[in-house]
DNA sequence: ATCCCGAGGG
DNA sequence: CCCTCTGGAT
């Protein structure tokens, strides 16, 4: 379905709000190297960043890279990870993200969300994270839980599911915005428009925002 | 009780 | 479409 120009006005207001008030929003996630950007991201599931911070800095002092964390043991990743919330599932999953990394692209991070997709523990979100902060690539909308919420408060976006969100952003939002809208929404998100109690009258959207009422 | 930069399975 | 996985913070 295609965007209408006052659609795609709106949207655009917002993007030019986002960019001055959020002028330099970048990824929270600590890492240094695109690999753990990846681990970082699949661990940030249903965990605040802050969180994925105080682990990842166990994990990578002493995995660094795709071959010293494809040597780990289950147990020994589940004991770091624990309080990053579905460890079993997430230890489960970085442990054999790193051994496909190793044994297909030799350690190494594909450039293609087709290829990252099909790595376990990575979905449309990560795949898009990566290749966008990693690599400024702009393969898709990252549509997390605050993506999605303030797109739909601000009227941006009204589906329920992230994929059927992206495709709703990707339609009405400039393509070189699609890197940086998804962290200043996540900023905003933190700062501002909580999910429980979101601080209007110190929103500097509010003169547009239809929120009122709105989930 | 509800939410945090989700993904996979039924 | 729904459910489950899981701990920490508020």
């Amino acid at each position: 379905m295609a965007a209408s120009r006052e659609e795609k006005n709106h949207a655009r207001r917002v993007v030019r709000h986002l960019a001055k008030h959020y002028a330099d929003a970048e990824c929270a996630l600590n890492y240094d190297s695109p690999f753990q950007l990846l681990i970082a991201t699949i661990l940030s599931a249903q965990c605040t960043d802050e969180r994925v911070n105080i682990v990842t800095a166990d994990l990578f002092a002493q995995y660094p890279t795709a071959h010293d964390l494809a040597q780990a043991t289950q147990k020994q990743v589940e004991k770091i990870v624990k309080s990053a919330g579905f460890y079993r599932a997430k230890a489960k999953n970085i442990r054999n993200c790193a051994k496909q990394l190793v044994e297909k692209y030799d350690g190494e991070i594909p450039l293609e969300l087709e290829a990252l997709t099909a790595l376990p523990g990575v979905g449309r979100k990560t795949g898009n994270v990566l290749l966008g902060t990693a690599f400024g690539i702009p393969s898709g909308v990252v549509v997390d839980t605050h993506v999605g919420r303030i797109s739909r408060r601000l009227g941006i976006a009204f589906e329920k599911d992230p994929v059927k969100v992206e495709r709703e952003l990707m339609a009405v939002l400039p393509k070189k915005e699609w890197i940086y809208y998804s962290h200043r929404m996540i900023h905003h998100g933190r700062a501002i428009c909580d999910a429980r109690k979101p601080l209007c009258e110190d929103c500097s959207m509010k003169r547009f925002c239809p929120r009122i009422g709105v989930k």
